[in-house]
DNA sequence: ACACAATATGCAAACGTTTGCATGAATTTA
DNA sequence: TAAATTCATGCAAACGTTTGCATATTGTGT
């Protein structure tokens, strides 16, 4: 079992200190050209690369940074994740991954880990039942950066990356509503969680700026916004004596949903309902008729995040307290609300 | 600026050694359960948490696996992370990941930071432009343990976790022959891609088998097999003196996309066209009608993968050279296929 | 009461790299 | 030519934890 060789092993050979191999590996200015054209050979000869944890253990900086997600597999995360590895691979930073699966337990026991140290900031959604921030008060104490992202604490002070829902579901309603549609109806998500009750609210609001009234019967509040739930509360729009002639859903899983029950009820879209999405997922463009949505730029909040993460872990002096950043969203307009007058 | 609470705080607080402490908080046996009670308390009330960088640079273990794949985005990936993630969570390890957006460029750069001793051992799904694989000889000189999955090295000896492409499309296209199909057709992936080319095998032996004579007009390669190519290839079929009465897609996407441009030609499907798919993607089950699909169980490769790293990490004598391990893959009929006769 | 075993804790070195300071050689300046 | 300056390299400590071995204390059996 031969041991990895080390910078001192490369000293020796070289009859120089250690510390000038280190310098010389650095490209340091003190140090000789033709010494460094030595080293560099020898490690390559060696084949020598720096043991990267001395070095961070030495140095006190790990250049890495902890992500913590619900889940990977859920298409919005991992476009926010590869937006951060982007990042945080152009900045030298490396990305470790957990999933907390919506379980605080698990959401605290990551937080653990992460306080040994390991990683110098971390990047979380929250999962669903979390309701308290404690277990993150404790990396604060730490000093360790936390940025915040689509899921943030709404009663707690942090940075935090989002977009503005209210906004972009105000837009998505009032297109309807210059489309045509009179009467519109919402399906949303747990309005316990503060993005999907933001949408509702921008949906409200815009009715209520463009004198629409507030028909109850046509919004309905799902669990989890799945694909199964909008079809059960597309049945229900459907058999209203009243039924609506535009929908704002919260996701486009609801809103591809919808479309189909309306279709195999021989209810033409977007003419007699028009549709709209949310999240620009990838089946929002396969789907026929080809779903309006609202893009959420989920790489480019990766990206923000990264960012603002890797300034505050590289930042001199702390003056900053927390900071947040609002991602631009846009309404894509696709065939679900291109209504042929 | 206060430092960080260390091991020898804690012991020079309670007058004990820090050799005591560390045993103490690993629960050692030859510690007495009163000390331990009392360390706890203190490291508690100090808010001590081990230096994890100090503890793996002392035990010359990271904890750590290393994960690369050409994009996080796509779905497939998504869910074998999800996989590897949930193992090595349950295992002790931490996930770190890597894109290498299909650049040999940037995936040989990746090998690079990894050989520096961060990661214990690496799983690695190869990019396309990716045809030698000495960047991965080095990792294997220092003894880091890798694992291949889904795009594996065909010439070169390494852990893979791999699916059966050839039996897997060889009894799709069965199912085809056996639901009553006469001319099959084929939209294929790239052939210098291994999978691609083994998936075109199997249903070219299927159809030998069957007796079937092969028409290379109802054969099409694509070069990613994305949705858009997939309705390119689906209109020269369409348009064909002799149109196929069932297709086997080498991916969901284009399955799909040949499923709409059939429709919109007022084809039936499945009873003119049937159309079985490749990959059990989200789509596949949304879809109208639903797709006929291989389910490739992306998650429990990840989980295999990881599996399989681990042990390979944590093995005492390294007795085995190499392990390939083949994930079983099941065909979910759905509608797509479903003639009604 | 003695040797001996078992139990609990301490000592000190080691892991590989980095870094402030010291040292010596070579070069420039007065 | 002596002093000052620059340049290149070396020395040694430090980072926080772990671990083999040593030591001290208590308990057991004869």
């Amino acid at each position: 079992m031969k041991r990895r060789t080390t910078l001192k092993d490369l000293a020796k050979e070289l009859n120089l200190a250690a510390s000038t191999i280190s310098r010389a590996l650095d490209d340091h200015p003190g140090i000789s050209p033709e010494t460094k054209e030595k080293v560099l050979n020898k490690a390559e000869e060696l084949g020598f690369t720096r043991n990267s944890i001395a070095s961070s253990f030495r140095k006190n900086k790990t250049l890495t940074i902890g992500v913590i997600v619900p889940r990977i597999d859920i298409h919005f995360h991992s476009l926010v994740i590869s937006g951060i590895e982007e990042f945080a691979y152009k900045a030298g930073y490396n990305v470790t991954i957990f999933q907390s699966r919506d379980s605080i337990k698990r959401e605290t026991k990551i937080t653990k880990i992460l306080q040994n140290k390991m990683s110098e900031g971390v990047i979380i959604c929250l999962g669903t039942e979390t309701d308290s921030y404690e277990h993150f008060e404790k990396l604060n104490r730490l000093k360790i950066p936390l940025v915040f992202y689509d899921r943030v604490p709404s009663d707690y002070e942090a940075n935090k990356i989002i977009i503005n829902d209210y906004e972009s579901a105000f837009k998505a309603t009032e297109h309807l509503i210059e489309i045509g549609c009179k009467r519109i109806g919402h399906i949303g998500g747990s309005q316990s969680t503060g993005i999907f009750k933001d949408r509702y609210e921008g949906f409200k609001a815009a009715l209520t700026k463009h004198g629409f009234p507030m028909d109850k019967k046509l919004v309905h509040f799902t669990r989890e916004l799945s694909y199964e739930e909008g079809a059960l509360v597309a049945k229900k729009l459907l058999n209203l004596e009243n039924r609506p002639d535009g929908i704002f859903c919260s996701n486009d899983y609801t809103a591809v949903s919808a479309i189909q029950v309306f279709q195999k009820n021989n209810i033409k879209i977007p003419n007699e309902i028009s549709i709209v999405g949310f999240s620009n997922y990838p089946i929002s463009k396969i789907i026929e008729p080809h779903l309006t949505t609202v893009n959420d730029r989920a790489f480019e909040m990766g990206m923000a995040a990264a960012r603002l993460l890797i300034r505050q872990i590289e930042e001199e002096e702390d003056i900053i307290q927390s900071e947040i950043v609002t991602i631009k969203t846009e309404l894509i307009v696709r065939e679900s609300t291109m209504r042929s007058s």
